[in-house]
DNA sequence: CCCACCGGAAATGCATGCAAAAATGCGCAC
DNA sequence: GTGCGCATTTTTGCATGCATTTCCGGTGGG
């Protein structure tokens, strides 16, 4: 219980977001459900007012819907939605690729490399929780070196959005190979610091991400009955 | 007093925050301002949770800055908090240009030409006010067109961070008569259908913004001591 | 004269209580 | 048996009260 204790150093409803923005993107709350306030009240053990604040947060975040009335649920996107979604993210993943060839300073390219290379090592293990981690890394990396921290954010958030989806996206050999593949051609491309030719890579490694999980949202493997609403 | 009831159809947080919202845009709550509970509860007449509620949606928002135990301020931005801002509403400006040519309607086109023809006439007659209003609709017309909602949300969203400065460009006529040359060519590409080019025309043009925006904020204009805080 | 410390005042953060709206279940009529 | 309507129950929305933290002014010491 000392953990009830631990998490009063920073305001309650910010803590509260956190959880259960994880909670959210893990599927612990699977999208469709139903948020109900007191129950998560029992469960992280606060009381509604910052529960209901960190609602909010998460709902101006689109990670659930607001009904007027009658409480919050868990986005459940469409296909619509994720092909948007990933329009957008790949601009912006692409804008970042570009201002960071652009910006980035040659040590900043060493780290990459490494983390490149770290990743290849998983790639080789067959390692997909650290190729993913070491990935989320390198794109970090990139979004930083670009130098706009209102871009990251943003991408940050809009990404929230399809973070549970791209979880759930099991990486065949031949789509995984690509994506190496893909990323090998981004290290070039920052080498080299061609913006453009960063830009193109990035915004297509991103729609080749969107058809993996549109693939998936068809095959409807994407929203599984996990657990408790 | 009839006002108070006229808004207890729509919940009383949304409504708060639009208000608010509205009061920052404008500047009647100017840059830098503290935002102090009590007193708003009294001029907006409703009790602390919605208040509450309605500045964390703002501060999701980016427009007010939430400092733990310590309130909210609205935001005051910096030279680089411009300079980001308008990269990144170039970008998304630019897509929605991108995207609107290749999915706009023969109708919709139509319409955006007979919008464009309403500028020119506000800009005969020196009326800025429409100048800016019809602007603001032909804007928003591409970027329905776009066919992104998300793109067109989250473009609504980063633009008010910097609506209460660009309210304030007092347009010189050089940059008026370049800003309605660039209108034109927008048309001409939207006519065409030419999406690379319109995207470049609408970065270039949002540019010349951040320019004039850079300009007045470095001349100590943008900040005046309006009002109450 | 300046700095540090301390006490009161004010503001924020959280919990709880009450009212209104929605969801649910039951009974009744058809 | 089915559909509708009403009452109960649940849930959300809002207001208020209390605890905690921060801010501000004053005072004493250096």
């Amino acid at each position: 219980m000392a953990e009830v204790i631990s998490i009063s150093r920073l305001s309650l409803h910010d803590q509260v977001a956190a959880r259960l923005r994880t909670m959210l993107i893990e599927g612990q709350i699977p999208p469709g459900a139903k948020l109900n306030e007191r129950e998560l009240c029992e469960r992280l053990h606060v009381s509604r007012t910052p529960l209901r604040e960190a609602i909010k947060l998460l709902g101006a975040e689109g990670l659930v819907d607001l009904l007027p009335n009658r409480g919050a649920v868990a986005v459940k996107l469409t296909e619509a939605d994720v092909t948007d979604t990933f329009e957008l993210l790949a601009v912006l993943e692409g804008t970042s690729g570009e201002l960071a060839a652009q910006r980035i300073t040659d040590d900043e390219i060493a780290e990459v490399r490494a983390l490149h290379y770290e990743m290849l090592a998983c790639y080789a293990r067959r390692d997909l929780s650290g190729y993913y981690r070491i990935n989320a890394s390198i794109h970090s990396a990139i979004n930083a070196a670009a130098r706009n921290p209102l871009l990251a954010s943003t991408y940050r958030s809009i990404n929230a959005r399809v973070q549970s989806l791209r979880f759930r996206t099991n990486q065949n050999e031949r789509k995984w190979k690509l994506a190496v593949k893909e990323h090998e051609a981004m290290i070039d491309a920052l080498d080299a610091r061609d913006g453009g030719r960063l830009r193109d890579i990035l915004m297509e490694h991103m729609h080749h991400k969107r058809d993996s999980v549109l693939d998936l949202l068809r095959a409807g493997e994407i929203y599984p009955e996990v657990a408790k609403a």
